[in-house]
DNA sequence: TCTGCAAAAAGTGTATACAGTTTTTGGTTT
DNA sequence: AAACCAAAAACTGTATACACTTTTTGCAGA
């Protein structure tokens, strides 16, 4: 991941923007007028474009430009198997493992993602909740299955965006909470079970057999 | 993945040639001799260096330039660790869904290794060892989960390259061989502990707690 | 002979130029 | 007023130019 700073910085912005839903699925992505806004050439926009496109969030069509991504929901469904797979092992792993540090160190995540959901604070409780899955993975010591794993979880967040029907979401850190609660009593298979159970559960609250509309709308009026 | 044709081209190119060790962890990759090479400019060349790079299989070095990478024990440790996710899940699910034609093609695939081992052929015959796991992955139809795994075995082909002691690699048909007799069987926990067990055994043939003479030697004479 | 150092060569990092394609614009015809 | 077509504008794809850094070379001194 050893880019040159200034490109890195870029695909660090745009990563961020697209995340946060600042920048919406399908948007084009011109080239000139990133390298405008953050002050260098077209060169480095396009290698930050390029990892983007890399990391799937967002696409390039030849001779036409780079788009935000929008994921389908195969796609999406896909993206929920492997996430479910690492994550169920990376929990069981955490259970056997985790020094009480660590473990503390969820405990105070899970305790922001209450507060936040308590103050209404709709934005950063998005960001905490996937936070949550990248914390883990990065407390296991792994940063391979890290890096794998935050990758996915930012293609979720466009995921969700496009395809959230009802603010399922609330429920998350109450799961959150359940699921460190079984860490903590060492239940490894209970742990294990809730994970998975969260993941489809998340899964499950999205629409993700309709017909696509906000992809053609967002590429028509882009 | 879609960049254009000519640098998907060079990327492909190169990887090849590193996943078939005719560029050796640690050697010099210097952008006018690949530009020459392949005809093109520095330009497309550097993309492809930047995509190689985060696939891991080269590293950059700020101002230095890119070296086809050195993975390090502790890396190689954390990609075998993911893999056994990721493929313990696969194989159960490979044995729950996989049709008859599946099933066939993967025998077929067995063949070929035990042909390739028995006429010698080490060379066709390591290629055909990691394209069984990538094969399978393919065949699940979950191509989020190919692309993670293929990623992660074209680092294997370094890892093994760089800590091979004994070659163990015979045994890795025969293990192959065993797991596909379980999906027959439709066995399920013995096809995964096979798998799992076959990973580990793999694993276990490396010496990931040397210093890395290789490392630094290639590096040394590069 | 070996060490140290300065000049030259080679190489990377970024910007710009230019050719070819796509999109937009504006007028013309039905 | 709507559909169509051509010229212009905007944009992407690739090559090249140039500044700056690293590596190599070759010579001077110990």
């Amino acid at each position: 991941m050893d880019t040159t700073t200034a490109t890195r910085s870029i695909v660090d912005a745009l990563t961020k923007a697209i995340v946060e839903h600042r920048l919406h699925p399908g948007s084009k992505l011109a080239e000139q007028k990133l390298a405008d806004h953050f002050g260098v050439s077209r060169t480095l926009v396009r290698q930050a474009l390029f990892q983007l496109a890399q990391k799937r969030l967002i696409r390039m069509e030849p001779a036409r430009g780079a788009f935000v991504a929008t994921p389908s929901g195969e796609e999406a469904k896909q993206v929920f198997a492997v996430r479910r797979m690492l994550e169920a092992e990376m929990t069981r792993n955490f259970v056997r493992n985790a020094t009480k540090a660590q473990i503390q160190a969820l405990q105070e995540h899970v305790a922001q993602e209450k507060a936040a959901v308590q103050r209404g604070d709709v934005a950063g409780r998005t960001d905490l909740l996937g936070d949550f899955h990248v914390r883990m993975a990065d407390l296991m010591g792994n940063p391979v299955l890290g890096q794998i794993l935050g990758e996915l979880i930012s293609r979720c967040s466009l995921i969700t965006l496009m395809y959230q029907s009802d603010n399922a979401a609330e429920h998350s850190a109450e799961d959150h909470a359940a699921i460190l609660k079984a860490i903590v009593a060492k239940d490894e298979t209970l742990a294990v079970q809730l994970m998975e159970d969260h993941l489809s559960h998340v899964e499950a609250s999205l629409t993700l057999d309709r017909k696509l509309p906000n992809s053609d709308i967002a590429m028509a009026l882009a």
